[in-house]
RNA sequence: GGCGGGAUAGCUCAGAUGGUAGAGCAGCGGACUGAAAAUCCGCGUGUCCCCAGUUCGAUUCUGGGUCCCGCCA
């Protein structure tokens, strides 16, 4: 295959409520650019208060891409991601335009820039569903001798209890024949590598008042109709069975209207959970390079954008 | 004022018939290859409220004190 020159593209990373999308939007304006969503919450359709996601009005006038795209009993994958982020940047760049992605999903910026997916790696809900069955009646660490048996490569790497990863290997030699660590080991992959030149763009500010603006924004959800979101995605049907519910303030608003938690319980669990998260997202970020670090404590946005265009520019007439 | 209960990790609490203590939550660190806001792993010294007594040894027993919570006045 004939290596094409990367495409050199920019992300703005960066933990929860730090002023991603503000500083996104302003950037896209003064680039020319257009938004690349990268949030596992945004890509579902009525997903909205709780998702953070942006008004349509705004997304008329900065055109965003990957908000919106599934329905929340899909299960949309990091897979279904990376292809429908191929196709928008295919799109912005036949417009001549920049794409700009900005979101807090560590996993998908590595499906998407890490090119580790390979190609055709199929998934079966039911076998999924069998597996977790078998892990509930016997144990985990059948499965995870099991997968021993198969693939002692994964099943060295992986924790016995982390049953998530250990079906999702078993998984893939059931249906292919082959095991996990030779399909990642092959150069069959969803995006080749060396396919973007990235860079991040990464937004902090201190752990303290990082809490703080979680906090904030949680009660501001709450108070601006996440609840009654939850209350009318559960009327249709989209309940804690199907991943787009099981983010945080979703699967505790439904533990409120199942009547198990009060109002007051869903937030402050909410809260915990988004704090937790945060830190798992810095984790992932520490390791992502090259990164530029800006701090948006007290920061002015035009200013701060302004500062980034300049680093942006450089890297992208390089 | 009287009676009873309590005081142990940031919080809620457990515990040892006397040999200086441990869970959950929070906090902190880490992993992550098609569910990722998911899933999983690791990290626990703190005047055991204060003073005195008994004792080789007290956070544990005894006495007193302080504070808190109930109930009764």
């Amino acid at each position: 295959m004939e290596k094409k020159k990367p495409l050199s593209v920019i992300a703005i990373v960066g933990p929860t409520a730090v002023g991603k999308t503000a500083v996104s939007i302003e950037l896209a304006e003064r680039l020319g650019g257009e938004v690349v969503s990268v949030d596992s919450r945004q890509v579902y359709r009525y997903l909205d208060v709780g998702a953070d996601k942006i008004s349509l009005s705004i997304r008329k006038k900065v055109l965003h891409h990957m908000i919106d795209v599934a329905d929340p009993d899909q299960v949309f994958s990091a897979a279904d991601f990376v292809l429908g982020c191929r196709d928008a940047v295919e799109r912005i760049g036949a417009r001549e335009r920049i794409p700009i992605f900005a979101g807090g999903t560590p996993f998908y910026y590595e499906a998407l820039f890490g090119s580790r997916l390979s190609k055709n790696l199929p998934r079966d809900e039911d076998l999924r569903r069998e597996l977790e069955e078998t892990a509930r009646r016997e144990g985990k660490k059948v499965l995870h001798d099991r997968l021993r048996e198969v693939d002692p490569c994964t099943a060295s790497r992986l924790h016995e209890n982390d049953l998530r990863r250990v079906v999702r290997a078993l998984e893939i030699h059931r249906l292919t024949g082959k095991n996990a660590s030779s399909w990642y080991a092959g150069d069959e992959k969803l995006i080749p590598s060396g396919a973007y030149d990235v860079l991040y763009i990464g937004l902090t500010r201190p752990r303290p008042l990082l809490f703080e603006a979680i906090e904030r924004r949680v009660r501001e959800q709450f108070a601006s109709g996440f609840p009654e979101e939850v209350e009318w995605l559960l009327s249709r049907g989209f309940d804690e069975r199907f991943p787009s519910m099981q983010g945080f303030g979703y699967r505790e608003l439904v533990q409120y209207f199942r009547g198990k938690i009060t109002l007051e319980e869903a937030a402050l669990g909410d809260i915990r959970a988004t704090k937790a998260f945060s830190r798992r997202q810095m984790t992932w970020f520490s390791k992502f390079s090259p990164i530029v670090w800006y701090d948006t404590t007290d920061c002015i946005i035009p200013d701060l954008a302004e500062e980034i265009e300049k680093e942006v520019r450089t890297h992208l007439e390089k």
